[in-house]
DNA sequence: AACATTGCGGCAAGCGATTGCCAAAATTTG
DNA sequence: CAAATTTTGGCAATCGCTTGCCGCAATGTT
């Protein structure tokens, strides 16, 4: 005897497809198709094969499917930052489609760095199937390119080269100006993101667009962080261009704003009014509740899901589209008001 | 000609292992010790052929090298909830101390439900190398079985079987007692979390000893799901114990309390005084700000992950700690004051 | 100088599936 | 009832990499 028997505590080895083809009298080749490819094989002897494989709680290998296949039944999320409650919602929408799917969620976090994503890109193509780029830091060229060597679908960041789900913020924009410019606002700030954010020039364009085309001024501090951190020098920064009211890049500085301003005791509509972008999580009950562009952020996870996995899918690619853009609303909260009597006179 | 050079523009081939034996006119068998055991092999060769690796861009098939090694360089980390911002701070700690590692994290939402955790389990003892299980809903019995067969740390649940990291909020709960009993305040009602959920029973029992001890009175309503929006019955059951005094099961609930209890015309904290746990992302700027249980829950993942990984090395195994606490502490904000003087009387 | 070590690299057998090709069996057709 | 098809299942080659084993060469030991 060279081991007791029953004493198989270690660490057992699992199931293979040659374990079953035994137990079934079959070839493994034929277990396989059962399995994978049902129609292929008679039904009685796959329903045999799938109760054998069931008793034995088999689990395919998805390494050596994959390795003989070469797809790995795994999709790549890439976010620029997994702190920031927006891509929450993101992560959130790809997480259930692709459960839904089977299809496993890989989550990498590029640290809003384009060598980081660059990288990941490349270690990627083996890995995952597709892949999600939310919100790239990658040039036009750098994503022509790696929507070359493999499936991708974009989110906030537009590009010929692959499908797109685009949230439309800057169409909101235009509404928070009228909101503002209707509660007598005549010069408002906008509040930058980060310079390598496709999102944050998109929404300064359509802000000055739109303001000039009412007779507003607009002007643009920044770059920042999206950061509640970044909050406090925005606040100082759109304090000192004496507009009454600000626009913020997103939400996170918005409310790092807030607190900042009620640090300095600037009262918040009263004295100046400010929107945010994209109301995550905390939007609505912070202090005061704040004014912002609301989207189907989870939903805007999901579309881009469905248009990735439409994309491997060889039957449907063709007809796949190729852009969706997630409609936008202002949510009006209280973190804008009236414009101060003086900046009324002065318009 | 069969095909026309530099028309290459198909999905271009990844190059192998085996191109660069090929170019550096070595075996496969160097190549690979070079590239993932390099003391195995001699320095010049070694330069060489990691130079022409660099060359060709070569990205190992994590798919090939796992069947063969048994290794995936994948951890799964298993939460009840991707939504929940508490595990937002634990995934940002195992996605930074996983990626320093160079492992890749695979994220699964187990929904809450113990069939689907199981059933993830099952799966990912093929596709990860380990398991990091997050305020897991099995039985002792369960964990012990998966403990058996995966490497595997749990968060926030105590077993023999694996290593733990634990957030020592029981602790704290005294302390948030204390703080109540220095107010004033004489009942405490604990809204008490999800009935599969490990904590919220070590809370209470925490919460009933401590009170017991300085003769306060405590007394429990739930089980509320984690959301904000249980947050409504919370209020108006926490009201119909006439305690003066809340502790919440974690800070989603006591903000969705904070907002009902505005709608209900109750102050904060004039009328209740309410303290919550986690604190997450928004308990600092809700209205009033939380007071609230806080704790490095990043570093919590963080630790998991190195538990983990100690784990995989047979070296350090041995060696390995088995138990992690993470300190915490009252973080007292606005949201606790003073017993209202019916309480005081009463006591 | 003869022998024992050690270092380095190659050979080849897997790892667990998939899949093209082929042949036997079952079914349809004329 | 034979010929033509279609089904069904097996064989065996891969996929890209790891690793145990072996042997040669270089170094170290008396």
């Amino acid at each position: 005897m060279t081991k007791s028997p029953g004493a198989a505590d270690a660490p057992e080895r699992m199931p293979t497809i040659r374990d079953i083809a035994d137990r079934a009298g079959v070839a493994t080749s034929t277990v396989s198709r059962a399995l994978s490819n049902p129609q292929r094989v008679n039904a009685r002897t796959r329903e045999r094969i799938e109760k054998i494989a069931a008793e034995l709680h088999y689990v395919p290998s998805s390494q050596a499917r994959g390795l003989s296949s070469g797809r790995t039944g795994a999709i790549a999320v890439l976010v620029p930052d997994v702190t920031n409650p927006f891509y929450f919602d993101i992560i959130r929408g790809t997480q259930n489609q692709l459960k839904a799917a089977g299809y496993t969620q890989l989550l990498v976090d590029t640290e809003e760095a384009t060598d980081v994503e660059l990288d990941a890109l490349r270690k990627l193509r083996r890995t995952a199937d597709g892949i999600i780029l939310a919100a790239s830091r990658l040039t036009d060229v750098q994503l022509a390119e790696a929507a070359r060597l493999q499936p991708l679908v974009t989110i906030n960041r537009a590009t010929a080269d692959a499908p797109t789900v685009l949230i439309d913020t800057p169409g909101a924009m235009v509404q928070a100006l009228e909101h503002l410019a209707s509660l007598g606002h005549r010069t408002v700030t906008y509040v930058g993101g980060p310079t390598s954010s496709w999102s944050t020039h998109r929404r300064w364009k359509a802000i000055e667009e739109a303001a000039a085309r009412r007779g507003m001024d607009a002007v643009r501090v920044g770059p920042y962080s999206p950061k509640t951190s970044s909050g406090a020098a925005a606040a100082d920064a759109a304090l000192g261009t004496g507009a009454s009211a600000v626009i913020a890049f997103n939400d996170l500085i918005a409310i790092g704003m807030l607190q900042r301003f009620r640090e300095r005791g600037v009262r918040v509509p009263e004295d100046v009014s400010i929107v945010g972008c994209d109301n995550i999580f905390g939007a609505d009950f912070c202090n005061p509740p704040l004014t912002t562009i609301a989207s189907p952020i989870e939903q805007a996870g999901r579309t881009a899901v469905s248009m990735l996995l439409a994309q491997l899918d060889p039957l449907r690619t063709a007809s796949a589209r190729r852009l969706a853009v997630m409609p936008t609303h202002l949510e009006v909260r209280s973190s804008t008001g009236a414009a101060p009597a003086a900046e009324r006179h002065a318009g």
